[in-house]
RNA sequence: CGCGGGGUGGAGCAGCCUGGUAGCUCAUUAGGCUCAUAACCUAAAGGUCGAGAGUUCAAAUCUCUCCCCCGCAACCA
C-alpha cells in the first residue's frame, strides 16, 4: 500500500439537480476516503469531488432560466453541495471548473501541447442545427434532418484545434495492457481495449468558436476559440492538487509515485477517461493514475433512468424517508459493483428489514437489554479465563475482520458488498451463539463467569462491527457506540426499527 | 452475419477463466427458543444451470449452431 491516496469523483455536469447516479459514485468515493483516513494517516488522504460548469448545455440551461451562466451555476453548485453534506460526504476539496486555479491550469496545459506541437489548427466540416447548438458527423445522420428535432440542418465549415490523440493509440494500447488494474473491473478493461482494436481514433477536436460558444475558457493560442469541455473537464484531476512550473513541470504533492491516484467514475464516461485522459497526461509528461474505477447504472424498476420518462430518483426524498446511512447501505450492499443495479424502494425496504433490522439492529438491541437486564446497565469487563470454542471462533473472526475489508476494498475491485458481507459474518454468528450460549439459564442456573463471558464477546462484537461499519455508515458507527457507551449502555430505542408493510 | 452484456430453484445473484457431488441472500413451510424489533436459531421443500449438437471417463463450466432479453440517440453516475 502506498503511503498516500488521491480518490476523485467526475466533476458532475450542472446543467441538472443531482440524481442517484451522483450519489452513488459519490458515496462510493467517500466509503474509500474514510476506509483510507482509517489505513493511512488522515492527512495522507485527499478526497476531491467538484462541479463542471463550462459548455453549451449550461449556457442554454442558464439562458432558459433567464440568468447569466455565472448566475446559474452559483445556483446549482449550492444544491450539489448541499446534497454532500446531507449524504455525509467527506471530501477534502471542491473544485469548480469556474475557478481561478482551474482556469490558469488548463490554459497552461493547452499551451504547452500547443507549444510541443500535439495541437494543430483545421478546418472541420459537419452539420450543424441551429436551433438545437448541435453538431453532427456525417455517419449520425440518416437523412439531412437533425436527429434530435427533425428541423433541417445547416452545413457548417470552421477552423477547430485538435489534439493528436491518434498518435498515442498503440501506445495506450500496451499501457492499458501492461498495467491490469489500471482500469477496474477487468471487463471494463476488455471493453477499452477491444474499442481500440476495432477503432482507428481520430484526433480530438479540443475547441470550439467564441461566436458559437462564449462559455468556455478562452484558449490562449486563439481568441475565437473556447476549450472543449471534456479537455477542461478532464484537466480538474490535476488543477486541484498542483500546477505547471516555469519549465512545464507538473508538480504537485499529490501526484507523485508515493502516492496511490483512483478515479472512480460512472461506466458512460469510461471512455473519456480510459482513452483521453491518459493520452492527455502522456502528452504533457505526466504519470498516470493507478486505477480508474468505472461502476455500473443504477436501473429504476428494470428501465433506464431518463429525465424524459420522468423516473429520476431524488437522492433527498430517499435519505428523508430511510436516512442516510439505509441509503449509503443499500447502495453499497444491494449490487456487486461494477454492475448494473436495481433501484427501487421495495428493495430498499427488503434490504432494511433483513440486514439493518434483523441482523445488526437486533444483534445490538438483545445485547442491550441483557447488559440491562442482568448487570444494571455495567457493561461486564473483559474476562480472558472461560473460552469455549464458539467463543474462540468469533475472536477469530473479529481479528482477521479488518483485513478482509481491506482485501475487499484494495486488493480487487472495490468491492463494497462484499466488505460489507464481511462485517455481517461476526453479527450472524453472535446471534447463533446467543441460541447455543442459552444466557437464560445461565442466569436462572447461577452461572455467573459464563454469563460474563458470553455477554463480554457480544459486546466485543458490536464494537468491532461498529468500527468496521464506520466508513460505510458513519452515523450508525458513532450510534453503536454511543448506545453500547464505554462502561455503562445507554440502551435508547432500537437503532432501525423494522419496517411493517404499510401499503 | 454490427458491437457488448445477460439467460442458474418463486425473486435477486455467485460458480464458468483453471471441467469432477449445483451454492448464497431474500421469500415459503415446519419445528425450537424467549434476551430481542412477529425478531433470533434449526431443518425442509424447491433447479433437465435458455435449446440442440460436439469434445471428454466426466460439462452450468470448453467448442459450434440456434432462440430470447437488455444496452449501444439524448439528458447522464
Amino acid at each position: 500500500m502506498k503511503q498516500k491516496f488521491y480518490i476523485t469523483t467526475p466533476i458532475y455536469y450542472v446543467n441538472a439537480s443531482p440524481h442517484i447516479g451522483h450519489s452513488y459514485t459519490t458515496i462510493a468515493a467517500d466509503t474509500m476516503a474514510r476506509f483510507m483516513r482509517g489505513a493511512l494517516k488522515k492527512e495522507n488522504v485527499l478526497f476531491l469531488t467538484g462541479t463542471d460548469e463550462h459548455g453549451q448545455k449550461i449556457q442554454k440551461a442558464a439562458d432558459e432560466a433567464g440568468l447569466s451562466a455565472q448566475e446559474f451555476v452559483d445556483k446549482v453548485v449550492v444544491q450539489f453541495k448541499g446534497l454532500w453534506e446531507k449524504l455525509n460526504i467527506s471530501y477534502d476539496d471542491f473544485i469548480r471548473t469556474t475557478q481561478q486555479r482551474h482556469i490558469a491550469t488548463v490554459q497552461r496545459a493547452l499551451q504547452l501541447l500547443y507549444d510541443k506541437k500535439e495541437i494543430y489548427s483545421a478546418k472541420y466540416e459537419g452539420w450543424y442545427c441551429t436551433p438545437c447548438e448541435i453538431f453532427w458527423t456525417q455517419t449520425q445522420l440518416s437523412d439531412s434532418l437533425c436527429p434530435d428535432c427533425k428541423r433541417p440542418l445547416e452545413k457548417i465549415r470552421e477552423v477547430n484545434y485538435f489534439f493528436k490523440i491518434s498518435a498515442y493509440q498503440s501506445w495506450l494500447i500496451d499501457y492499458i495492457k501492461n498495467n491490469p488494474r489500471f482500469i477496474q473491473p477487468a471487463s471494463r478493461q476488455e471493453e477499452v481495449l477491444s474499442f481500440l482494436h476495432i477503432n482507428t481514433l481520430s484526433d480530438l477536436c479540443i475547441s470550439r468558436p467564441t461566436q458559437r460558444l462564449s462559455w468556455g475558457i478562452p484558449v490562449p493560442f486563439s481568441k475565437e476559440h473556447v476549450t472543449y469541455v471534456w479537455f477542461d473537464a478532464l484537466i480538474n484531476y490535476i488543477s486541484a492538487v498542483g500546477g505547471f512550473d516555469a519549465k512545464g513541470d507538473y508538480v504537485s504533492g499529490w501526484w507523485g509515485d508515493d502516492t496511490q491516484i483512483v478515479h472512480m467514475i460512472g461506466k458512460d464516461i469510461l471512455r473519456q477517461h480510459a482513452v483521453y485522459w491518459p493520452i492527455i497526461l502522456k502528452a504533457l509528461g505526466i504519470r498516470m493514475p493507478d486505477t480508474i474505477c468505472a461502476h455500473g447504472w443504477w436501473l429504476i424498476d428494470a428501465a433506464k433512468m431518463s429525465k424524459s420518462v420522468g423516473n429520476v430518483v431524488n437522492p433527498l426524498e430517499m435519505v428523508d424517508k430511510y436516512g442516510i446511512d439505509v441509503y449509503r447501505y443499500f447502495l453499497l450492499k444491494d449490487v456487486p459493483f461494477g454492475l448494473d443495479g436495481n433501484f427501487s424502494e421495495e428493495a430498499i425496504v427488503r434490504r432494511f428489514n433483513s440486514d439493518l433490522a434483523n441482523d445488526l439492529g437486533n444483534l445490538l438491541y438483545r445485547t442491550l437489554t441483557m447488559v440491562e437486564k442482568y448487570y444494571q446497565g455495567a457493561v461486564p469487563s473483559p474476562r480472558n479465563e472461560i473460552y469455549d470454542e464458539r467463543i474462540t471462533r468469533i475472536v477469530a473472526c473479529l481479528a482477521g475482520l479488518h483485513r478482509q475489508i481491506e482485501d475487499a476494498l484494495t486488493a480487487t475491485t472495490f468491492n463494497f458488498s462484499l466488505a460489507l458481507e464481511k462485517i455481517w459474518e461476526p453479527v450472524s454468528m453472535a446471534n447463533k451463539y446467543v441460541e447455543d450460549a442459552k444466557p437464560w439459564n445461565l442466569a436462572k442456573e447461577g452461572k455467573k463467569e459464563e454469563l460474563e463471558a458470553f455477554i463480554r464477546i457480544l459486546v466485543d462484537v458490536i464494537r468491532q462491527v461498529g468500527h468496521s461499519l464506520s466508513p460505510f455508515m458513519p452515523q450508525t458507527a458513532s450510534q453503536i457506540e454511543a448506545q453500547i457507551g464505554k462502561n455503562k449502555i445507554n440502551k435508547g430505542q432500537p437503532l432501525f426499527p423494522r419496517i411493517e408493510n404499510t401499503r
